[in-house]
Formats: C-alpha cells, structure tokens, sequence
RNA sequence: GCCGGGAUGGCGAAACUGGCAGACGCAGCGGACUUAAAAUCCGCAGGGCUUAAAAGGCCUGUGGGGGUUCGAUUCCCCCUCCCGGCACCA
C-alpha cells in the first residue's frame, strides 16, 4: 500500500468517526419491530411436505397474568435464541407461542374489578403479546393458540368423551383436596406440604365429593419405564418423576382374621420378613376397623379420635410429623406362613390410601414398626442377618435392620436363604397356596379433574333422572361457556347458577337432564396444546395426524422446573393415551427437556411478594430488547439461577454500542487484502475462527450462552486492539470489516434488531435469519505458537514459547536448557520430565 | 431422614477429558481526551510477604479436613453450609 493510500484509508476513518452515531436501541428497535410486525410470515415454518429438516422448538406458554415476568424473558431468549440458530442452520423451524389462558387469577380478577373473566384474560394478552413482539421473539403467530376460546376447548371436551367411551374417564365420589381459597378442589399433584399450590399458606382441607377422574394409573408402569427412553430430559427431572409415581414392587398376603371368617389382605415389599411379623397393623379408616371393634363402644370412641387426628395431621400436611401411636383392637389374625396368632392394632402411621391400608409389623427390620413396637412392647423377632453374622450368632445386628444382601432365620423352611431368593420364593409359595400373589405398587393416583370454577372448560356431561350419566354427543360439541355469569366464589360452581346452562335436553330420551357444572382442571388444557400448533386452525379435528407426525416428538422443550411434576407427567400421559386413540404414532412428546434457573434479586426469587421485581417494559425502554435479552443469557449458564444486575445490563448495553460502532466505521471498507498477510492479520484471523468454534459448539452442546457471549466480546476487543495496526498496514481494513460480518451473523440469534440493523448498514439486502450460519475452519482456529509453563515440582517457575504441536523431545530439551530453570536445577537431580503437550512441562527433581 | 444440585476475587462468572485458577462482564483504581463532565480509549487489579517506591522475587489461594497423583476447582473418603424435590409410601 502506498504512503497516499494509507492516508486516504485513514482519512476514511475520520470521515465515518465524524458521521458515527451514537448506539440507540430505541431508534433500531422501533424501525424493525415496524417492519417485522409487516411481515407475519417471516417465522412461519414450511408446510410439513417440505424437504428440510423440521426443527420444533417450544417454550411453556405462559398465563396471560397481565405482564411478562423476568423469568419468562429469560426463558424465551433462550427458546428464541436456538430457533435462530437453527434456522440459520437450515432447519424448518416451527416456533410458536400460545396461552394456557383458563384459570383462577381471571375469576379472582373478575370480582375484584367487576369485569368478565374473558374480557381481562384477553386484554391481557394482547398485552403480552406486544411484549412479547416488541422483544423481537421469532413467534409464528399464524399457530397461535389461546386455551380459553372455543375452537380449543372444544377438543378438550372431544378427547373427555373419548377417553370416557374407553373408561379412562369416569366418576366417583371421593375425598378431595380442597382448597377453601380457590373454593375448588386440587389434584395431589396441586397440594404442596399440605397447602395449596397457588395459596403458600392456605391449608388443604378434605372433602367428599363427586368428581371426575382420569385414569393416568393405567398408564402408571409405561411412565415409568419409558423415563428410562428420555435421555435428552435431566436426570433431576426423571428422579422427580420416577419419585412421583412411587413404583414399588411387592406382594399382597391375606391374613384370616381369628374367630371370624374375615381377612385381611396386606401389602409388603419384604414379604422375606414375614416370619418376623408380631402384629398387623390398619389405617384408622380402614373399613374394617369398625366391624372388628363394632361391639366395644370405648375402643370405637378412640377410633374416631384416631380418624380425627389423621385428617387433622394430613389436612396440615404433618403427617410425617405426629407422634406413632394406636391402640391394640382385641383381636387377632393368623399369619398364613406359620399360622400364629398375632394382633391386630389400629395406628395413625399407616394410610389408608397407600397399598391396602394395612401391613404386616415387623419390627425388627422396619424402622416404623420398630417405633411403635418400643412404645407398645410388641414382640421384636429377628428373621434376617447381615451375611457376615453366619458364624457368630449370639452377636445381634443394631435394630432395626433393614438392609438387603441378608439371610434368614427362623423362618421355618426358607430359613437360609438370602433374601433376594426368599422373596421370590416366598411369594410363588403364597401364590401356590392361594393366600397372597405379586403386586405392583403405585403412589401415583388417578388425576382428579373436576373443578367448581367458572374459568375453564365445561365437562361434557349430563345427568338424567332416567339414563344417568350421559355423555353429550359429540355434533353437539363445543358446550360454550356461558357469558355473564356471577362470579362469587362462594356456593359452588358458578355455572349451577346458571339455568340456561344447567337445563338440558337428554340426548337419549329426550327428557330433562341437567348438565355437569364442574369445569376442566387447566393442566388439561396444558397437557396436548403443542399438538394443536401444528395445524392451530384446523376446524374439523383436535390435529392433523400427519402434521403430528412430520413436526414430533418436539425437538427441544424449555421452560421452569416447577413444571417437572404436575405439566410434564401430564403431557406424557395424554400423549400415551392419544396414541392408544390411534391419532398420534409417538409415545412421548418431548425427545429434549431443557430446564432453565431462576431469576433472582438480592438473594431471593423475583415475585411479586417480595417487592423485588424487575419490569421488562422497563429494562427494554431503558436498555433496549437486545441488551434485556443478551443480559439474560449472558449473566449465567441458562440452567443456572441468574442473578439479576442492573449494571450487568448496562455493561450488555455498552459492548453492543461498541459492536456498533466498530461495524459504522468499517462497514464501507473495501481495500484489498496484502498478498502475504501479516502476522497480526492472521492473529485476528485466528480469532475469528475459535469464536466460531465456541459459538457453534455452545449452540450445539451444553447451551451455555455466557460463554457464547463472552467469546464474541472477546473478538470485539481483539478487534479493538487490531485498530492500532490498520492505519500502518499490517491489517487491511477490508479483512476488519469482514470479521464483523461474521460477528453479526453471531450475534443474529442473541440480539436481532442490532444484528439485522448492522447487516443492512453492511450493505446486505437479505432476510438475516435466512443466512447461513458461519462455518468454522478448524485449521485456521489453530494456534501457531503456544506460551507453556515450566514447573518443578509442580510449581511455574519459567514459560517458553513453542511452535504447537512441537514434538514432546523437542519440548523437554527447550524446557531443560532455559536459564531460570538451569539456574533452578542446580545441583538438584531431574528424576522426571512430564511434558503434556501444548499445555505444560513438569520437571520432577530431588 | 432420603434423592438431586451447588459453594471459585468486592460481585455475576470461566477453566469442556486430571495439566498455566480467575477468561468475559460488573464494581473499583490510575491515566488520556475535555474548560469541566458524560461518552470513549489506554492501563492496573485474588490475598499476603519482601521493597522508600517500582521492577522483580517468594509464599499462599477454588467451603473445611484427609487421600490418590509428577500434578486436583476437576477423582476418592469424611464433614459444614445453601438451594430444590420427596418424606410415616409399608
């Protein structure tokens, strides 16, 4: 390059310094939002006969509370960062967004400001949704789905009366958790610690009422076993689950009861122990309680007592807590494996509605059983042995003693044995003589759907003095939910007070019927909305099968891990269930599960309670969507929980105001490249193509975007640095605007209005999102020189540089010859040189 | 009690397979530019000792204690604290 050219280069760059304007996020932002918000069909995906390969990306769908949270930009910047990415790599990505939009908070909302349920959930939605847009979420909004409105829950209702024919639907009257806030009644999974899980501090009371359920027991054992198939989900999430649904293994043994042709049948894991058992114990609502003690007017008063005290207990959610006690029944049963008599015994320990709602106690190796038999003086009889204790019997194992890999004793003729073996022999043996058999065990229970709310899908049921239940037919779906309904929250379902609702024809014979005026759990609704995005429109059918089947499972699944229980298992189960209606091939819905952190401030969760919320509509007016949306991902690993920095965004907000300008300064530059280009040209270069490397690897491994993020600043300041050399010739300006060019398509999937604006400043006409995503060469990533430490005895003592990849002789002979190290050695002896190549030589000496 | 996850500078964090601890950012300090400030740019920065100061040197350091190894934030054993889940589930 000639002295004039480097000058005219140079007076260049004080040319676009001097039109250099300053980074403004609004000015940027409102311009694309404009022109995106005139493009509906930018993110949508290709039909499903489409050759690409489909990638379907799905983040939770959120309540439409009224305002998005923190935590729901944290979640769909990283939704919305891998649907970019994957876009750019080529897939046809389905990206959609929706509302899980039935529910309480709109009732609650309703009474407070007079104003239909309806009308507030979809105001506020049109709220989030701008939210939403003006973050610059790539949403396909054509897939839209909104859970509140007809055309959706109308399928709910359709797949109720499917899954009624088939009987996995059906009514009983029960004990219900009920939750005196929400004057409804919760499924198990919707108590927490005994408390309602919207209303921390509200106590779930226990009531009998009729209600509908779903049979997800049926289901119980495929749950379980396929959890073993997801392994793109977290362990942590497949344990919970796994936990949940509590399989366990055992046998039912029959214990006649003495003098009375009655039985009563227990559920054991060890049936090995059985030899060991000194008293039968029975829940206090045991049915058969009362008829053991029916003529002891003393023992029935303490059975009430008893009864009481366990509601009570269960009602706090203390009933780990309470102190075991009981009383002794006056009667006895026969142990079928050696026909003694022991007795029966009441006790607050044991559930009614776990197994059988009886055991066998045996104390001696069952830490409750011990508990109680102390207090009560119960026989304690050792019936298995750690495997070591053979020879030296008079020595007892500490008590109780539970472990497996034991053998036993006194147990008449499977004495000897090893427990593994005795329990399979032992229970063959029950099976042959017809007083016990294998069972299977669950603490999953069946999902208690019916709720006395008005906001929610109506059961599509109807009572008639003469048929009974009848199902409505299905042409006379939907069963709309009336408007202008009075909403008190008191009395019951809102919509028995509705006669218009109520009063029904039967479809049968044709008298009066009244209608069920219970309402939908919203998990339902929860449970099968990403199916409905693949064709949201579809009027003649819940899903199109073959769009099912092109678009699923999902590929990638994110959202909070709060949902790990009540949505996902009930997810898996409707998938299941769709599949035995023979409208879905899949068994499983989701092929990867990502659970992102918490949002955090000032130690604590963000909430509302606590005062210590941050408004996205704040940050994004202050900061701009990119920097909101950068900090979110840049501040911690995405499954980490993020503490939030203000200045944290404000620090996002200066490297992208640096991005900028570096990209306004060299974006015209066009001079060529110098034939043989300098070393400081190739260090850039370099660079370059280990961000790449991180970037690309980040995006297709562990997610961890900070580092993403962290690597693209580090290119910025390589940049920086380079500067110095550009005006003298040893980087040509040229090569500095095409390293932006690449950052930008970087940058595209975290901070889109700023990449697509510095795109077109670059001068590119084309749509950023259709680019390609930029290959990394890993020839040019690699580094030529490496600096290595040289330690003794483990410590640095000196550094030299070496070309990489130099041969570990070579290395050791460089290493050994250094001054300081010689100085070092001397008169020490080298007993060992470990060189690890490109990172360190250890010289061992003495 | 059981099952997970975690603990690294003043703060958020990085170190991916046992190999240079602290990348990147925030806050801080010093300097340049400016009448001044903001913005920007350059530099310093784990802690301690040594030194008048600096350069340099030395020691020490990833919750605590032990171990394996030439070498441990990383592997093993024990313990503490924090977060999440489950919790009389027979």
């Amino acid at each position: 390059m000639s002295s004039q050219e480097k000058t005219e280069v140079l007076n260049g760059a004080e040319q676009s310094l001097d039109r250099e304007q300053r980074y403004d996020a609004q000015r940027i932002e409102s311009k694309w939002h404009q022109r995106w918000q005139q493009q509906p069909e930018l993110y949508r995906a290709e039909p499903p006969t489409s050759a690409g390969k489909k990638y379907y990306v799905l983040e939770m769908l959120p309540y439409p509370s009224g305002a998005l949270h923190m935590g729901h930009v944290r979640n769909y910047s990283i939704g919305d960062a891998l649907a970019r990415y994957m876009w750019m790599k080529g897939h046809n990505v389905l990206h959609p967004m929706g509302w899980d939009a039935f529910g309480l908070p709109a009732e609650n909302a309703a009474l407070k400001n007079n104003r239909p349920p309806r009308e507030w959930t979809l105001n506020n939605i049109t709220n989030m949704k701008r939210q939403m847009n003006r973050l610059g979420f790539s949403y396909d909004w054509s897939t839209e789905v909104t859970t509140c409105l007809p055309d959706y829950y109308r399928w709910n209702q359709w797949f109720f009366l499917k899954f009624y024919e088939r009987g996995l639907a059906y009514r009983r009257k029960s004990k219900v958790n009920w939750c005196p806030e929400c004057a409804t009644v919760l499924a198990n999974e919707q108590v927490v610690n005994g408390c309602c899980w919207r209303h921390e501090e509200t106590p779930v009371e226990q009531r009998d009422l009729e209600q509908w359920f779903l049979r997800i027991t049926n289901y119980a054992d495929e749950l379980v076993r396929d959890l073993d198939k997801l392994e793109g989900w977290p362990e942590k999430v497949r344990t919970m689950q796994r936990n949940w649904i509590g399989r366990s293994e055992g046998a039912q043994v029959d214990f006649n009861v003495a003098d009375s042709r009655g039985k009563i049948t227990v559920f054991t894991t060890r049936i090995d122990t059985i030899f060991g058992a000194t008293s039968i114990q029975l829940a206090p609502e045991h049915p058969v309680v009362s008829k053991l003690i029916a003529n002891d007017p003393e023992l029935l008063t303490r059975l009430d007592e008893l009864v009481a005290e366990q509601r009570a207990a269960r009602d706090a959610g203390a009933l780990g807590e309470a102190e075991k006690h009981g009383f002794f029944t006056g009667r006895y049963a026969v142990n079928p494996f050696n026909n003694e008599k022991i007795p029966i015994w009441v006790a607050n320990y044991i559930l009614m509605e776990y197994g059988t709602g009886a055991i066998m106690s045996v104390p001696a190796h069952d830490e409750r059983d011990y508990e109680f038999a102390k207090k009560y003086d119960i026989d304690v009889r050792i019936v298995i042995l750690p495997r070591r204790h053979e020879q030296s019997e008079e020595k007892e194992p500490a008590l109780p003693y539970t472990a497996m890999n034991s053998l036993l004793i006194n147990s008449g003729e499977f004495s000897g044995l090893g427990n593994e073996e005795a329990i399979q022999r032992m229970t063959q043996f029950a099976e042959e003589k017809g007083f016990g058999k294998r069972k299977v065990t669950y603490r999953l229970r069946d999902w208690g759907i019916s709720r006395q709310r008005y906001w929610g899908t109506p059961i599509p049921i109807l009572y008639c003095d003469k048929c009974g239940i009848v199902p409505v037919p299905e042409r006379d779906l939907p069963i709309l939910l009336p408007e202008n309904v009075e909403i008190t929250q008191q009395g019951g379902s809102p919509l028995a007070k509705v006669p218009e609702f109520v009063n029904a024809k039967c479809p049968k014979c044709k008298g009066g019927a009244r209608r069920e005026t219970d309402t939908m759990d919203t998990f339902v609704d929860s449970s099968w909305y990403f199916y409905r995005y693949t064709d949201a429109k579809l009027a003649t059918a819940a899903l199109d099968s073959r769009a099912v089947e092109y678009w699923f499972p999902i590929d990638q699944y994110i959202g909070g891990v709060e949902h790990a229980i009540l949505h996902l298992i009930y997810s898996r189960f409707w998938t299941k269930a769709m599949r035995d209606l023979g409208l879905i091939k899949n068994a499983e819905p989701v092929e990867r599960l990502f659970t992102q952190g918490m949002v955090i401030k000032s130690g604590a969760k963000m909430s509302k309670s606590r005062g210590n919320t941050v408004s996205p509509d704040d940050m994004v007016s202050r900061y701009g969507a990119d920097s909101t949306r950068v900090y979110s991902l840049f501040a911690a690993p995405p499954d980490r929980d993020l503490d939030w920095q203000e200045n944290g965004v404000e620090g996002v907000s200066r490297f992208l105001a640096k991005v900028y300008r570096l990209v306004m300064k060299y974006a015209e530059f066009s001079s060529k490249a110098p034939s043989s280009p300098s070393a400081a040209a190739r260090d850039l270069e370099r660079k370059l193509h280990q961000t790449l490397r991180r970037v690309s690897t980040d995006f297709e491994g562990r997610w961890h975007f900070n580092t993403s993020i962290a690597a693209i600043m580090e290119l910025v300041n390589a940049i920086t640095a380079a500067e110095g050399q550009i005006s003298s010739g040893g980087i040509p300006a040229k090569q500095v605007s095409s390293t932006l060019r690449t950052l930008v398509l970087m940058l595209a999937p975290f901070a889109p209005y700023m990449a697509s604006e510095l795109w077109q400043t670059l001068g590119e006409r084309s749509q950023l999102l259709r680019e390609s995503w930029p290959k990394f060469n890993p020839e040019l990533a690699r580094e030529e020189q490496v600096e290595i430490p040289i330690q003794i005895n483990g410590k640095n003592r000196s550094r030299i540089v070496v070309p990489a990849g130099l041969d570990d002789e070579e290395v050791r002979t460089r290493a050994t010859i250094d001054d300081k190290i010689r100085a070092l050695l001397d008169g020490k002896e080298v007993v060992k040189v470990i060189v690890v190549p490109n990172k360190l030589v250890n010289i061992v000496a003495r």
